[in-house]
DNA sequence: TATGAAAGGGTCGACAT
DNA sequence: ATGTCGACCCTTTCATA
């Protein structure tokens, strides 16, 4: 699909805020809140917008401590496989497989370091798992929800490199 | 500060879909849409809702690699230090200090291989970084942005379990 | 702190360009 | 694909219990 300056736009004004007016956002991009529904129906559509949500503080809410863990599997385990058994848990916010020696690489919140230990003890009990690496988050440095505005290099050429480019051939 | 159950069903809602009206949720968790938003306001202000937001679709737009990048600097290199670095660039949607031999952690995304190394090599520029590991994402498991719903252990009796728990003490 | 009423504004579909 | 219009619903504020 293609993207042109409105719908980057329009992306951009909503992941700033999602509650931002469509009659607002028109008025900023120059049309009107008719078409920028349209638009924004269609970006739905086409998956570009995957939804709406609210920006929680996991720290607010007690979630307080993150960590990250290498899994090392058993020689045939498949995707899928470790896929399907570490979102079993709700501590586990990311999860994907990985070149290196690592076969996995899991991002865990929890509320407190014992938490998160419970959690590998639990993960580590898979039986397709043959050991595992953690390392605890000292200090947060960058945020993927904080990210919001630092959305475009000031100085790239290539349209690549902006943080909502056209699509681009894959 | 406090939550009750009220705020957080408020919270699932408005993670869940964003664009969820006042009178909505207020029909839900039976109460009026006035006394749903002066909830809601009274999140923000104390920091558990820090605003509202589109999610999507990193794919969808052109980022299609993603990399996680050990960061191993010189010994008395501070974290601010090193996030000020790292924030320049907006390939780097999350970053972060850790245990273990490497000093921090870095989670990139980028439009292909190519836009990775240029990026690794940018950051491997700076002075104060000494080596630099990384690890290409091969497939993403599970994606926080997609981990809407999953928001409870149905099993969990420990409160701290719950992805929205009440506050815990620190 | 919750509710209810009134005013203002947004959304969303239909129709025309 | 965009703009205009109109009905309907929601938000917001204020007064009240």
């Amino acid at each position: 699909m293609e993207l042109d300056r409105l719908d980057r736009d329009i992306i951009g004004a909503l992941v700033e805020d999602a509650r931002t007016t469509y009659a607002e956002i028109g008025h900023r991009i120059g049309l009107s809140a008719s078409a920028v529904k349209r638009r924004v129906d269609r970006l739905r559509e086409t998956g570009a917008i995957t939804g709406f949500s609210a920006r929680i503080s996991p720290q607010a809410l007690g979630w307080t401590t993150e960590a990250y863990v290498e899994l090392f599997c058993q020689g045939k385990t498949s995707p899928s496989a470790i896929g399907i058994a570490v979102a079993q848990h709700p501590e586990v916010v990311s999860a994907c497989t990985i070149t290196g020696e690592a076969d996995a690489l899991l991002h865990i919140r929890a509320t407190d370091v014992r938490h998160v230990e419970r959690v590998i003890e639990r993960i580590a009990a898979e039986p397709f798992v043959v050991r595992t690496k953690s390392s605890i988050v000292l200090s947060r440095l960058v945020d993927d929800a904080q990210r919001i505005g630092a959305t475009r290099r000031q100085d790239a050429t290539d349209p690549r490199e902006h943080a909502i480019p056209a699509a681009w051939p894959a």
